[in-house]
RNA sequence: GUGGGCGUAGCUCAGUUGGUUAGAGCGCUGGGUUGUGGUCCCGGAGGUCGCGGGUUCGAGUCCCGUCGUCCACCCCA
């Protein structure tokens, strides 16, 4: 239908002038934020072998794959970061000091369905420390998140991070009803995820169902979701086996967040595990506090995911951070800021026998590093001054036959500053 | 993928039980005398009513299909 080459594929998006300022703004705070926290900016292509991310997912994110075949060639757009750092980080590995601090602000791809919040391409800051296995990692992660936070203007408690450990369900679960079958870990964790779309009964039945890969007795899978349930890190010690270090480190965590002073807008809460079944350790989820949109950003630590690409082991931690629900959130809050052009001068010559003058005062203006617009054509006045106003330039410089005469330029101060007259230089 | 709402000018929308040349506000554009903005006044352009079929003497209006979009569920970060 010729229709459709009048619109962007679904779940794109063409970004105007004013779409660009407002993402243009949000990457800056990004990468002010990252530069605050040492961190070191590197990038790779848009395009990998469709193996890279296929490697160790499941068939299912294949589906989600913008992949195709070229001369031979398996290629893919990259559905996310991780995996291309960590072939860059295992390059390496041998020579990199650690622990190692890099972020990137990539468009990732995904061939999903569209909900708010969520497209076929986005944008993500992603920071992770490479290792580094204690939980200082994560804490200098979340602080970043909270630093970026406030800096768009999400200050008071507007966005909350629900924290857990994935070892501590693991040494748990593996000390108590899972004793005997370990192997059903993996299993039962992609059917705990859904505790919060599909609710604790139905969770119970597919831990109960003998059909499936966990199996478990009625009473031990309601024991299961009632460990989800737990919100308070002294309950989940209580439920944990003496001296977990998984328990450890989340105490240690939470003291260290006390010390960046964002522990308060942290929580404990034993059902965030997360999709993706690399993590291992600590995993945390930001959410805006009414919970009316998607996650704002999501992460944990992965330490074994170097191992699983044929690498050196090596601790790491990391976070995504998308463009696109934290943009809903602002507009929810009406928080996007107003922004400018950024327009310094206009520079309009009054006839063309001026133009010449009018080009020499531009370049000057220009080599002193103000962003100088020039009149184009035969412009009258009344529009330059109405379109410079609207541009949000500061001055329009009018050079015509009198002042050129007795080589002056006439400048208009914008937004009530008045009209004086200055003498053209060079 | 399932169900529902919506699709009329660049934008937000109105269009009476189907009835002549489809409207408003904002925006865009020209003017209100020769070189000066934001207000005000006057004028103008711009729509194959998402697309394709059907019913009818007649369809923006009813029916079917299709595409797009939004919401919910499903799925998944």
């Amino acid at each position: 239908m010729a229709s459709s080459l009048l619109q962007a594929p679904r779940g794109t998006r063409d970004f105007y002038p004013e779409d660009l300022r407002f993402r243009t703004w949000l990457f800056d705070h990004f990468r002010e934020v990252a530069r605050r926290f040492g961190f070191e900016e590197v990038d790779a292509p848009v395009v990998e072998h469709e193996e890279l991310f296929t490697r160790k997912a499941g068939e299912e994110i294949v589906e989600q794959l913008y992949h195709f075949e070229l001369h031979g060639r398996k290629l893919a757009l990259r559905p996310e970061m991780t995996p291309s750092i960590a072939r860059m980080v295992r390059a390496r590995a041998g020579g990199l000091r650690l622990p190692l601090r890099w972020f990137t602000v990539t468009q990732n791809w995904r061939y999903e369905r569209m909900t708010r919040g969520r497209k076929r391409e986005h944008f993500q800051w992603n920071l992770d420390v490479w290792g580094e296995p204690g939980v200082a990692a994560e804490a200098e992660l979340l602080a970043a998140i909270f630093t970026l936070l406030r800096r768009i203007g999400l200050g008071a408690g507007q966005v909350r991070v629900q924290v857990n450990s994935r070892a501590l369900l693991e040494e748990t679960l593996r000390a108590g009803v899972l004793r005997d079958r370990p192997a059903a870990f993996e299993p039962l964790c992609v059917r705990i995820d859904k505790l919060s779309k599909i609710g604790a009964d139905a969770v119970v039945d597919q831990l109960v169902d003998p059909a499936g890969p966990v199996g478990l007795p009625p009473a031990d899978a309601r024991d299961v979701v009632a460990l989800l349930g737990l919100r308070s890190l002294d309950d989940a010690a209580a439920a944990a086996p003496a001296g977990s270090p998984a328990i450890t480190d989340l105490r240690r965590l939470f003291e260290l967040l006390e010390a960046y002073g964002v522990a308060a807008h942290v929580d404990f809460d034993a059902s965030v595990v997360r999709g993706l079944a690399y993590y291992t350790g600590i995993v945390f989820e930001a959410f805006d506090a009414e919970r009316k949109l998607r996650a704002v950003c999501g992460g944990g630590r992965y330490d074994r995911l170097l191992e699983t690409l044929g690498g050196p082991a090596m601790p790491a931690v990391g976070f995504g951070f998308g463009d696109v629900v934290i943009a809903e959130l602002l507009a929810e809050h009406d928080l996007v800021p107003a922004l400018s052009r950024g327009l310094d001068d206009v520079v309009c010559a009054l006839g063309e026998a001026q133009r010449p003058a009018a080009i020499r005062l531009a370049t000057r203006l220009r080599e002193a590093g103000r962003s100088v617009e020039l009149v184009l054509g035969d412009v009258r006045p009344k529009r330059v001054l109405d379109d410079a106003d609207r541009a949000g330039a500061r001055r329009v410089l009018f050079f015509g036959p009198d002042e050129a005469a007795r080589g002056v330029v006439r400048v208009r101060e914008l937004g009530g500053g008045g009209e004086h007259e200055e003498p053209l230089e060079g």
